[in-house]
DNA sequence: CATGCGTCTGTGAGCGTTCACAGTAGAGAA
DNA sequence: TTCTCTACTGTGAACGCTCACAGACGCATG
């Protein structure tokens, strides 16, 4: 290993070739699988790389193939919330190494505000990279209109809304997770179940909402409107929430919240209302975040299954980039129960 | 806007200089700072350059300049631990933002295996990035060696221990933060300070338990081993930690704990052994997470400027890459007065 | 024996930039 | 006038790779 000279000038495919006594094209078929070469030029062209420390130059193969082999992570996001999300970590963390596997570097770009947008999308669209994962929560997002405009794959994390553009996606069975919790919290005996949903403009608010008013129905509960409370997803709003709800309905015996974070919140209100959980009130989370575990009671909360849905996230992305049409993927979610339902 | 036209075929260099009817050069040097060109000639490219939507091709320029224009946020811990760190999180996104304002791409990066070590420093050492933000929390990590060695830019993020090679690095000063806070408990009275330690193959297990001897010392108050107890920055390590201090020296008055995390953890033990914090214990934090915020009782604590130090990490890093020396860069924390001390 | 086919190999061209160099024009100095 | 200097401009040659093509070889088929 010639360390110190393949620092100075890093070898080419050339010194490969000369190296192995065949010619550039050889070495490069040797690199791009390997067909049509013959198993003594092939075995000489891969002992040849080992000794000269041959690493191929991306750029010039990018430059002659209009590939970049490299896929963005795309945040956008008006405010940090996205960073404070621990599924937020869980996503980024899976899809970093799901396409390190397959070795295509991850670029994270956040676009929070109008500056920042306009930047990141000159990027993409200059085909600096082959495709973008997207994590979006609004509707009305203008960037997915100009992502797919653009032609640029794109698999976004949570259906998009309101979007008429036909747009891959990738997410958890929100409402099915909704529907679990509240049947539990049925199943368990209560009958004045209360809910605190997320933003209607993101995809969770709407279906977790959606699963709630089901499984009532389902269950022959009355659909009682005050029974209904909306926060953004922040401890804070969890703690408001939950002050209204006990003075709408001061007889609710369960809630069924759409985040662990605003759930946090709701214990807080009731523990400074002196109701007892689970005994008078039960509460059900929505994520099964760290918070979860940490929160007292320990909360009963529905599992969202972030590895696999980073994963399908990056296959679905590749198989985008390779010609595929764009496919929506829902994965089911699971029931965590702790102490708090 | 001939988007049509432009998304099938992307405007050259050649096209922009056709149609600013100037040379390939003339484009270039505009591209490239627009020295040596006359205003007249620096006008009529720039709107020959919207007219057609050119965008750099990055590839064809890094091919011939040898330079990536990228950057690898590189983050090396065995566990999920940093990714679980709220500090992380700002961290991350400070240094994108930063680098976004210099139109540099970032690229992240996790070596939790040696598998995906070897990967990463090999796609590094390609010269695939001009420079690394290296977050590695233990010492004798190779990687820090193996970059150094292969002469590619790093710009530590806390200064890397046990490391004989001469590598930037960008730091809170922890000594101070300790010693900030082990004052404030003293100035309030206590006089039995005990403290929980981070690891002590990190820097902040070592700076921070440094900083709380010397005050020990400063304030006439005796060295007491019993009094020092060591975690590995989780909660569940903090609850371990103070039941044993608890045990050793129940008379304690006051415990700086070296993260918020621990320090969480520190107060559910003493609440479940019936000690009021602050009244019979003092307890102070460091990181001023969002933990801090929602413990009961909030938690005092040592607040970490994430945002400074990422941009100092950037800036620094791009000076390397320019050909700087490495530097070393402490940067003061601050105290943050709630309501645990 | 010619023909065709499949497998393997080398060669030239070109991807879109930057860089070094050569060259021009105009201003000021000798 | 002539020379020098500065400001500016255009041109060819890379950078390291892939792709299309042409050619060579062995083998089976007609």
């Amino acid at each position: 290993m010639n360390t110190a000279a393949s620092r100075r000038r890093p070898a080419t495919i050339h010194d490969v070739a000369r190296e192995a006594g065949v010619s550039r094209g050889t070495v490069s078929r040797v690199l791009n699988g390997g067909h049509y070469v013959s198993p003594t030029a092939k075995a000489a062209v891969e002992a040849a790389i080992r000794r000269t420390g041959y690493v191929v130059n991306r750029h010039a193969r990018s430059l002659i193939t209009g590939r970049s082999d490299s896929v963005a992570f795309l945040l956008t996001e008006p405010q940090e919330r996205f960073f404070e999300d621990p599924n937020f970590n869980v996503l980024l963390r899976a899809c970093t190494q799901a396409l390190a596997d397959r070795d295509i570097p991850l670029i994270l770009m956040i676009a929070g505000t109008e500056d920042e947008r306009r930047r990141n999308l000159r990027y993409i669209e200059a085909g600096h990279v082959d495709g973008v994962l997207l994590v979006s929560s609004h509707s009305g997002d203008p960037v997915v209109t100009r992502l797919h405009e653009a032609g640029v794959p794109v698999v976004a994390c949570g259906k998009p809304l309101g979007q008429t553009a036909r747009i891959g996606y990738v997410a958890a069975d929100d409402r099915g997770g909704a529907r679990d919790m509240v049947r539990h919290l049925y199943a368990s005996g209560r009958r004045r179940i209360a809910t605190v949903g997320g933003p209607l403009d993101t995809p969770g608010g709407v279906e977790r909402l959606a699963g709630y008013r089901e499984t009532l129905d389902e269950c022959g509960l009355p659909a009682d409107e005050t029974l209904i409370a909306t926060g953004d997803y922040s401890r804070a709003s969890g703690e408001e929430a939950a002050r209204v709800l006990l003075e709408r309905a001061p007889d609710i015996d369960a809630v069924f919240v759409a985040s662990d974070l605003m759930a946090q919140g709701v214990l807080d209100t009731l523990a400074r209302a002196g109701r007892r959980v689970p005994e008078d009130i039960a509460v059900g989370g929505f994520d099964d975040s760290p918070a979860a575990l940490s929160s007292r009671p320990a909360l009963t909360t529905i599992r969202q299954p972030w590895d696999r849905i980073s994963a399908e996230m990056v296959r679905t992305l590749l198989a985008r980039i390779a010609g595929e049409e764009p496919s929506a993927v829902i994965l089911p979610t699971a029931l965590v129960r702790r102490e708090s339902a």
